[in-house]
DNA sequence: TTGACATAATACCGAAAGGTTTCATATAAA
DNA sequence: TTTATATGAAACCTTTCGGTATTATGTCAA
């Protein structure tokens, strides 16, 4: 199994969601705890309609999870939906990186 | 200087070329070596010159680099591009993997 | 020089992306 | 119950995306 076809129906939406920097930086602030959709969109120059729609891709590629909390939304960071990504792009460590990959390796061997 | 704003204008043409399945087993292919876009547009079911435009986006994101050889252009990747989207995301390394985010502090500070 | 080959460049098309406005629904508070 | 708040959902618009076909340019080979 090589890269190319592994897990790509997995990895296209959380590089679809990683494309936009507004998404981005919804990410980045998630990474700091929860939010309500509000709250988010009073950060950015846009509607809140459109910031709904940015946290709907998200959704769809797993990065972030809404739960229901009286009349708000909670929004979280599901980094796991990251990792999908890292770990496509870690297969290009070795280009830039050979004795981290190798680290890597042994960690990962010996946890 | 946060992760919003960082080097946004660097990691976003890389992330903008990884949002496509047909630009990522393109770098897939050219991690193997380097290629001429006629041996590239082969593999894939459409037209040299649609390669020719997903190359085109590549090379915005520096991903990859071409170098005119007699009549031919060879594409070459360029991993550092790659990097910086792994550094992007390395932000993150701390929500799945304490271990590893501890392992490559120090060895980065060893180095 | 002529012909074949490798690529670049342009114009065009349908679909999707990113945004807006407007309206509907559900919960909380007065 | 009424009113305000938080979100969802639909319709619409403009720009970009991913692809095509066609034409032009430059290089090797006969």
């Amino acid at each position: 199994m090589s890269i190319h076809r592994g897990a790509a129906d997995q990895v296209q939406p959380v590089f679809r969601a990683l494309a936009d920097p507004t998404r981005r930086a919804i990410i980045s602030m998630l990474a700091d705890g929860p939010r309500a959709i509000a709250d988010i969109a009073a950060e950015f120059d846009m509607t809140r309609p459109a910031v709904a729609k940015h946290l709907a891709i998200l959704k769809e590629g797993g990065v972030v999870v809404a739960e229901a909390q009286g009349r708000e939304r909670i929004n979280r960071l599901n980094p796991d939906a990251l990792k999908t990504a890292a770990d496509w792009l870690s297969h290009f460590d070795r280009f830039w990186d050979v004795r981290l990959a190798k680290l890597k390796e042994v960690v990962e061997k010996t946890s």
